[in-house]
DNA sequence: TTTCTTGTTGTGAACGTTCACTGTTGTTTT
DNA sequence: AAAACAACAGTGAACGTTCACAACAAGAAA
């Protein structure tokens, strides 16, 4: 029936076996409307028959559009590597559906920052355009995303919005979530509120939640005091360090608001092995609303983002770019989720 | 320079530039010893000038490879569409470091068990061969397995390691494993002790577990009861609720082995609302080893999975049915984690 | 009737590689 | 010194689509 008496169809067998040439069948495949109802059932019908589907390779090459996108992380080098941030598995599931909702295939990544690699997908027509997930030292991050940019790479980043990175950026409004979490810790009567997590311009989100909760504590009229903020990176450990290295220091505090859950969790541990109760001597509030997040004892209050939406519009973003039409930056709300560790 | 005054260089760039022809450029960059050091050097310089990548789409095309595999998750429908198994997730780390690690892409997919999709992933040249992480009644993918068989796909996939089914499956040794947590728990004095998950062959791995468990028991002159297996899936809401049928039902048991660290964390909620403690009237023992495992309250004891061999072994074997040389199926160890949840 | 649409299909080329051969050197063997 | 063989590079075609354009029919407008 076709030429080759061997391999998979081909459109051209489709075409033989439906009377018509060979780049009707694609047409028709395509949806392609100058191809009349009859003509592509029919056509419809001889591809399923002889198990034929459209050749990705081909068809990307000759269109020059892969219809494919690619989900990098980044982050800076941990010693277990194949320890990914749970918050950011949980963007993972949100944009699989999102860009499963728009047809397209997802490639993702999780080169580390050294490599070069990410620069070289969409040059490779691999992907037609870039999701970034990371976290880390931003200014790092930075130079590379104006290298993306300059080389007219097609990206989305999740992180910080601000006006200042190259790049369309999409996420969570830290400061108003900040000050959410302030006001609920406040609203409880806490009044020394530590922040744990780094808050200098580096870290330009947790910055921002640190800057929120400052904006509550002041507009309760306290002045939010300095020796208070301990830096600390996203993990467990460096949040279990932050919080002892407070209480090493003597410091007085009634509440942590810890900039990611995981920190949060870390610092519970350090408070548990200093005797000290959760709500009880310190009230405790995270972010990022991660599934350990409600299986620590008590459960952890935490800000949670919005995940499923941060996948969809990252996505809409993206693909509006590589379609030649800029959609701005967004900033999505944060929601409290209170639960046992900061309310009595 | 090129041909064209505008867009990306190809390789007929590079060959221009470098006084060669077209093919042996491509030769060079792909490492062929037929171009000599010195060429393949000046090649390899100039195409880094110019910012050439090859062409991924057109060497797909051409090579009929495309160095990328899929991975597929399929499962039986959830409420919440973007919450993926923690499991899983954790593989997928794993995975994607042994792709990254032989140079090979990663597309990824949470396709439903009812759409036909994975079915074409490597028809369409998409990806040379498929990695299936599902869970969920067995017997319903098998026929889809067979399917994919009887199509020549390859594919490796995760799971209980048997003869009967078709394709290559990497999987833990359930059995050895069962015994291993119900060794533990035996040592522990625990004397009846109930199993959370279904047993059946539909769930051919929690089938082993249990029956790892049965043999320690008898191997310790007990006779399991059957009565104390009530089924589950990995799920934390019917953990607990398995837990409290159990607890409903007047069953008398000091232990409880859970087919997964999920229905581990729900049968001690469940425990928890019944006024019971863990470890002193339950001991409890999950399996999977998931992040939040070590989070609960007593920290729950479990059997870990060999993630990262799992991911290289699943890339590897796959790698090798590509290439033609079959992988014959493998067990993994599984080790037991003891926490605060089985001893006192 | 003639001309212009509109809808549908066919034609030839192009996307950017890799493959299978054919040449061309220069070196080794007989 | 002729023959044989490497080692390397070039030539033409092929992979399976989609694109731009031409061509044809049938009905509408002139």
């Amino acid at each position: 029936m076709g030429r080759k008496p061997t391999g998979r169809p081909t459109s051209f067998d489709i075409a033989y076996a439906a009377g018509v040439s060979q780049p009707t069948v694609s047409r028709a495949l395509r949806g392609d409307r100058s191809v009349s109802e009859k003509t592509r059932q029919k056509i419809e019908q001889i591809a399923r028959d002889l198990n034929y589907t459209v050749d990705k390779n081909a068809s990307s090459l000759r269109s020059q559009r892969s219809n494919t996108i690619a989900l990098l992380f980044f982050e800076d080098p941990t010693p277990d590597e194949t320890m990914i941030n749970p918050f950011f598995l949980a963007m993972l599931g949100s944009i699989t559906k999102a860009t499963a909702d728009e047809g397209l295939d997802l490639l993702i990544s999780f080169q580390r920052m050294e490599d070069d690699w990410h620069v070289q997908y969409q040059d490779s027509h691999r992907a037609d355009g870039l999701i970034l997930l990371g976290y880390g030292d931003y200014t790092k991050y930075r130079e590379r995303m104006d290298q993306l940019a300059r080389q007219g790479t097609h990206f989305a980043r999740w992180g910080s919005v601000s006006s200042d990175s190259s790049g369309v950026t999409v996420g969570t409004d830290n400061v108003e979530a900040g000050r959410l979490a302030g006001e609920h810790l406040l609203d409880q009567g806490r009044k020394r509120i530590a922040f744990l997590g780094h808050a200098d311009d580096h870290y330009p989100e947790f910055n921002g939640r640190y800057r929120g909760l400052c904006a509550a504590m002041r507009k309760a009229g306290i002045e939010p005091d300095d020796s208070l903020q301990v830096d600390a990176l996203t993990t467990e450990e460096e949040g279990r360090q932050a919080a002892k290295t407070l209480l090493d220091r003597g410091a007085e505090f009634d509440a942590i608001f810890a900039a990611s859950d995981l920190i949060a969790i870390g610092a519970m541990r350090a408070l548990a092995d200093a005797g000290l109760s959760v709500p009880g001597d310190v009230a405790v509030v995270g972010f990022d609303d991660i599934p350990s997040a409600s299986m620590t004892t008590p459960p952890l209050t935490t800000v949670m983002q919005d995940i499923r939406g941060a996948g969809q519009i990252l996505v809409e973003t993206l693909l509006a770019q590589v379609e030649g039409r800029d959609l701005p930056p967004r900033k999505l709300p944060g929601k409290l989720i209170v639960r046992g560790s900061s309310v009595a």
